[in-house]
DNA sequence: TTGACATGTCGACACCTGCCGATATATTAG
DNA sequence: CTAATATATCGGCAGGTGTCGACATGTCAA
């Protein structure tokens, strides 16, 4: 069961991180969060960028809350979604490093001035 | 639909990520990656340290194959399975992260040794 | 050859999830 | 007040996934 040497993380924490990878696992989603990690929006905003309708944009912000990724503020008669865990900045971050180098490429340009020629 | 200021991945790279991410949520799934990231394994290995069948463990490498994640080596009767995707080990990084902030504190330590006292 | 072992594959089943339509609730405008 | 807007929720349906049992394949030992 258990390998000499090798490190092994528990089967129950694999399994709430592997809850979380469900919910993330979703386009519209990963928009959202995309999105929400450079500033607030409303639903119907986040439901614009991703092309659906209002109540399923709702239907997935309610189940990223349920992850403790995301909580939402009432202002008047729209809802601002905002992140709360902390961790998904490094998520996208290596997501967006396999999935849009371009983007990535961008951000390392950010971090680490090239050399002067 | 797109909003000044704020960078978003094409649908279509999301996709492809949630493809990858739903594969990588599933507990015995996300402990075969980790130990392949430590060493190579059979699937009998694998299956013992997930304590599922052998051939339940075969589907999920089945699985992780068609996302390009890892490769088999035949060996005689048994079958060595390797990590092909240079990313997983960042993932598996964020992961360990927010999931097993112990290992996570022992691989810093390695990288960044404490000043000395 | 026969038997044991390691792995892979197939069919069937229960379960979950995404999506859609319809509806409910709350808030603002007129 | 009424009407329109923004969001949330419910029921149901189609499709995908995890798991299991059974079986097939290939390899080594005797």
């Amino acid at each position: 069961m258990s390998v000499p040497g090798i490190h092994m993380t528990a089967l129950e924490s694999l399994g709430q991180a592997a809850e979380c990878l469900r919910t993330l696992a979703h386009p519209h989603r990963l928009r959202m969060l995309q999105m929400l990690l450079q500033a607030d929006f409303t639903v119907g905003e986040l439901a614009e960028a991703c092309q659906i309708p209002s109540a399923m944009a709702s239907e997935h912000l309610r189940l990223m809350q349920r992850c403790q990724f995301l909580h939402s503020v009432k202002s008047g008669r729209r809802v601002f979604y905002r992140i709360t865990e902390p961790h998904l900045a490094n998520f996208l971050g290596c997501i967006e490093a396999r999935f849009d180098p371009e983007s990535a490429a961008v951000k390392r340009l950010r971090c680490d001035p090239p050399s002067p020629a």
